[in-house]
DNA sequence: TTATATGTTCGATA
DNA sequence: TTATCGAACATATA
C-alpha cells in the first residue's frame, strides 16, 4: 500500500504515538531473514534501551533516528505497513517485527510479500550520498521537475515512477495524476509542455496531500479521485461514455479514461 | 490454474 | 557512457 501518503502517515505514528518512548524488546518474525538489510543482531542492539527521538521522510523512505544517534531505515517495498497494537497477545498476520515499548504498546512492520526492508544506519547524510534518493516530491521546485523530464524520451508515467529525481509516486498516484491533467501515459516526456510538467506536480501534490489528510483511507477519498474507478470496465462520473480501459507502461498495470487522455499526433 | 499486485534493482541492449 | 527496457524478487488473493 505504500506510496508518499501511506509513508507520511506511518511517520506519524514515530512522532505521535512512539516518540521518546524506551524499546523494551525487538521480536523477529521473517524466518528467512528476506527483510533485515542489516543483522538481526544489529538491529536488537541499536533499538532496545533506546527511544526514537526525530524522524524525516524522502518520497517512500522512512528514517527514524534513535537516542544513539543512529538511524533506523523502513522501506514498505508492495505490501509493507506499520500498525500500532497493544494485544499483548497476537501479532497482525505477516508481523515481520515488532518493537515494544516500555507503555506496553507497539509498533508491528508487517509486510506479506517482504520485499520491504529494514536496516541501521550510522548516518543519514552518508545514506543520502550513495543512494540515488531525489528530493521529496512535496517539496521539489516546479523548475527542477521540469528540468528531469523535459528531454526525456520514455513514457511520461515510466518516469513519473522513477525515484532518482523527485520521490513518493507510485503506481496508482501516477495514474491518478494524468487522468486528472488529461494526459496519456504513453506520451514521450519530451511532447509535454512546460506548462502541462507543471500542472502535473501541482496535481500530484495535491493528490497527496489529500491522501495524508485522509489519512490514507481510500473510503474518505473524494468520489471523483480516479483510484475509485481505477479498474477495466469502470465508468467515472465525469466520463459516462467512456469506459476505463487497462494497458500496461513502464511494465506496471495503468488505467486510463480514453476519452480524456489521447496521445498527441 | 493463471493473472495480477500501491516497488526497487540489476543485467542486457541500444 | 548513458538511457531504456524487461526480468527478477516472494507471496497472497481473485
Amino acid at each position: 500500500m505504500p506510496e508518499l501518503p501511506e509513508v507520511e502517515v506511518m511517520r506519524g505514528y514515530f512522532e505521535e504515538v512512539v516518540k521518546d518512548l524506551q524499546v523494551t524488546d525487538v521480536e523477529f518474525l521473517d524466518p528467512l531473514d528476506k527483510v533485515y538489510k542489516s543483522s538481526k543482531e544489529e538491529i536488537y542492539n541499536n533499538l532496545v534501551d533506546q527511544s526514537f527521538i526525530k524522524t524525516e521522510r524522502i518520497g517512500k523512505y522512512l528514517f527514524a533516528q534513535l537516542s544513539n544517534g543512529k538511524w533506523l531505515h523502513l522501506h514498505f517495498g508492495m505490501t509493507g505497513s506499520l500498525e500500532v497494537f497493544t494485544d499483548q497477545y497476537s501479532l497482525p498476520r505477516f508481523t515481520r517485527m515488532a518493537i515494544h515499548f516500555e507503555d506496553g504498546s507497539r509498533l508491528a512492520f508487517v509486510d506479506s510479500r517482504k520485499f520491504g526492508k529494514i536496516e541501521i544506519l550510522d548516518s543519514l547524510e552518508k545514506y543520502k550520498g550513495t543512494h540515488t534518493l531525489g528530493e521529496d516530491l512535496l517539496s521539489i521546485k516546479p523548475d527542477d521537475f521540469v528540468m528531469a523530464l523535459k528531454d526525456r524520451k520514455i513514457p511520461i508515467k515510466a518516469a513519473l515512477l522513477e525515484q532518482k529525481h523527485f520521490a513518493g509516486i507510485g503506481n496508482w498516484i501516477a495514474d491518478e495524476m494524468l487522468f486528472e491533467v488529461g494526459i496519456h501515459p504513453e506520451e514521450p516526456c519530451n511532447k509535454l509542455t512546460e506548462k502541462e510538467l507543471k500542472t502535473l506536480l501541482k496535481s500530484a501534490v495535491e493528490i497527496c496531500r489529500t491522501a495524508i489528510r485522509k489519512d490514507t483511507h481510500y473510503g474518505d477519498f473524494p468520489d471523483d479521485f480516479f483510484v475509485n474507478y481505477r479498474k477495466e470496465g469502470a465508468v467515472h462520473p465525469d466520463h459516462p461514455h467512456s469506459k476505463v480501459e487497462s494497458l500496461r507502461v513502464g511494465g506496471r498495470g495503468t488505467f486510463i479514461v480514453p476519452e480524456k487522455q489521447k496521445l498527441k499526433p
